[in-house]
DNA sequence: AAATATCTGTTGGTTTTCCAACAAAGGAAG
DNA sequence: CTTCCTTTGTTGGAAAACCAACAGATATTT
């Protein structure tokens, strides 16, 4: 339990409640903690869930793969990140996607009737909870806005480019490292492996980047970089 | 006041609270109510603003131009719709697009510190509006998975097939009307106008389709059109 | 009604992506 | 170390998208 509060501590759900106060919420919400193993699903597409779930350590990705065949990777959630809440509070409930895990990882699920029925109650630590929640789904939303505006680019040059540049200023620096290969880059950003790859020798002969592996440099900092 | 309170039927926003509770509501909230012209502009990018707006009459767009100069539709918001209520309730306070006129409309404008204090009173609809405002922003959210797993399909066929079968399972009929032109079907589809229209042209020909100016009907209904 | 502006479909030429195939590099397992 | 498997970069041909230009249709203005 002591482990399980320090993980929640990364988790803005839980934002301005104390530890004292989480570890009995917690206990109301009768969370349950489980363990995976790397690409192990977490859910099935088509799957109904009443839970959702807390990333407590490793990385997942949210995938759905279309008629066509095509593996698309909509999100990464790290530690702390939430997975399948949106389907607690809409109408809609199977899900649209699958969820499998990018490395060996630990989640907690909740239950979202058990969330969304402490409403009733008159528990000091509801109307919080509920705040984070909404706040957590605000900022999901702009995460879905930027992701749009990156897919809808045209070319795979301008998607590498804006992509490398927002991962540039995730990390502070115009020097980082990525965590997905290049399929699942390419999945990511909704193009072609093998062009992709072309594109960034390209773009490292043309000294717009240095790359090594899964390191990248923007050099030319100047340019917006579309951005 | 009587007139805006039938506008209002259609959001959901209030949902579940009487006619007479969202009045005194909405005195409470201190809306205000505001005209606009076919293409005026309603929040402009990058603009920071206190208020999301409700559409009354009317339709209005989400638009985001980006560095290459391409215009990206984002959504389209009809009667009832909500628009910029994300930022009522995440961190990020600046509009990364901007909001203009499909044609004339009305919309109502709440401040989101209103709404946001109001947790602090007493209120007793404030719990369902808040409850009211999560299923919104978690339903734009599935709408946004929907809209990203459209944009990101490959092939120009592809996402016209995806769209129209989206829009005649909205309309509930194999025929339908859209009301985006050419060019917007083709900002909100992000791929080229002209060669859009020839694989229109060419959908047609091929009796995939039926179409006649913004009139469409899916013909072969047996085909998943790859959804 | 005439003139003007906007919207739509069509068509070449160019660029880019997609696809398939393969070879080199790296890791994991025996 | 060797073998097997996965990942990555490269390349050439096919397909598709992009772009610009234009003409016919439709809408709007004068």
């Amino acid at each position: 339990m002591e482990k399980l509060i320090y993980q929640l501590r990364k988790c803005e759900l839980f934002g301005e409640i104390s530890e004292g106060e989480t570890e009995s919420l917690l206990i109301c919400l009768e969370v349950s903690k489980k363990s995976f193993e790397k690409k192990q699903i977490v859910f099935a597409e088509g799957e109904r869930s009443d839970s959702f779930g807390i990333v407590l350590s490793g990385q997942v990705q949210v995938k759905k793969i279309d008629f066509y065949g095509n593996r698309n990777i909509l999100a990464m959630i790290g530690e702390g990140g939430l997975f399948g809440e949106t389907f607690a509070f809409s109408k809609q409930k199977t899900l649209p996607f699958s969820v499998s895990c990018a490395n060996d990882c630990e989640a907690l699920f909740v239950d979202h009737h058990k969330l969304a029925s402490m409403c009733a109650k008159a528990c000091p630590y509801h109307n919080t909870l509920i705040l984070n929640m909404l706040g957590i789904i605000a900022d999901k939303n702009i995460f879905l806005n930027e992701r749009l505006e990156l897919v809808a680019k045209r070319t795979t040059k301008e998607k590498l480019l804006a992509f490398l540049y927002a991962e540039s200023k995730r990390a502070g620096s115009s020097c980082f490292a990525i965590n997905l290969n290049r399929q699942e880059l390419a999945d990511y950003l909704s193009v072609e492996r093998s062009a992709m790859s072309a594109e960034i020798s390209k773009l490292r002969n043309e000294g717009i980047i240095k790359s090594d592996k899964n390191n990248f440099c923007l050099l030319k900092k100047s340019e917006p970089f579309g951005l």
